[in-house]
DNA sequence: GAGGTATTCTACGTCGTGTAGAAGTTATTC
DNA sequence: GAATAACTTCTACACGACGTAGAATACCTC
């Protein structure tokens, strides 16, 4: 329950990338965007298709209150990201055993950029880090 | 091309342990053990369709020699894990981002020993650790 | 070589995803 | 306010992954 299709990341990259330029979108973006992704036309009702089933996933909040509904990502990408990654991790007893193998086989930038994040303030670590985070707090009226 | 289902799971899970405990797995073994996961009772061809998927999957290896042929899982349970969040965090662009909120939400624990990993001897984090890692090194004769 | 065990081949049902037509709803415009 | 255009919902089909397994074939043992 986690991993997209293509179309479906097509779409919710428009999304995440409209998220953080505080863009909402309509279908005709999403088809305009996902049409030009892969070449393809895509009919209409494809896209809406796909945006209907990011909905059922949480993946996609969708405001039925203007008349072309708009659309957003509920989680970033980063959080979406990391929830796969939990969602991978969960399954293993040692934790720490893949964690250790995973820090193995990342880039020096990265490593120093953990270091940082791990050494400094750890508050700042844990925090949840609540910056422009989307929510799924809107009136969603039948 | 790497999430498996429940069955696939379970047998990887047989496999997986048997590799830390150094023993080798026949059908037999894939059977009772995922027909003992969730209670049902499976056909011989049903866990041996799953070996064959897991096999053309190179998440196992078969030894075709001997005759009641040996599974065994080609990397660790770890590695594995670790190429599945690899694989999450392949499709973002700011990677740093995704590893800060990562390690936001991860255990004290946990924390500390990325920590220890870290900070300590570079080379100590930076090697594949390849203690006791199976490999795909057999014979292979058609 | 008979009998049993192991392996391969083939197949079907279900579910997720890409794809979209037909029909219904809402807004716009004259 | 009726025609029209845009939008949304409903329904459906194809395809691939996975669970499931029967039929057929290969292999070993006595």
């Amino acid at each position: 329950m986690a991993s997209l299709g293509d179309l479906e990341r097509s779409v919710m990259d428009l999304l995440w990338d409209s998220t953080e330029a505080q863009t909402a979108n309509s279908l005709r973006d999403a088809l305009a965007h996902a049409g030009a992704e892969d070449g393809k036309e895509l009919a209409v009702t494809t896209v809406l298709t796909v945006l209907a089933r990011l909905e059922k996933k949480d993946l996609v909040a969708r405001e039925r209150d203007t008349r072309p509904h708009q659309y957003r990502a509920v989680m970033s990408r980063e959080e979406h990201t990391v929830e796969l990654m939990n969602e991978a991790l969960g399954n293993v007893m040692d934790r720490e055993a893949v964690l250790a193998r995973f820090i193995g086989g990342i880039s020096g930038g990265e490593a120093a950029a953990l270091r940082r994040l791990l050494e400094g303030p750890a508050a700042e670590a844990a925090r949840p880090l609540d910056s422009g985070t989307p929510h799924t707090t809107s009136g969603q009226s039948a």
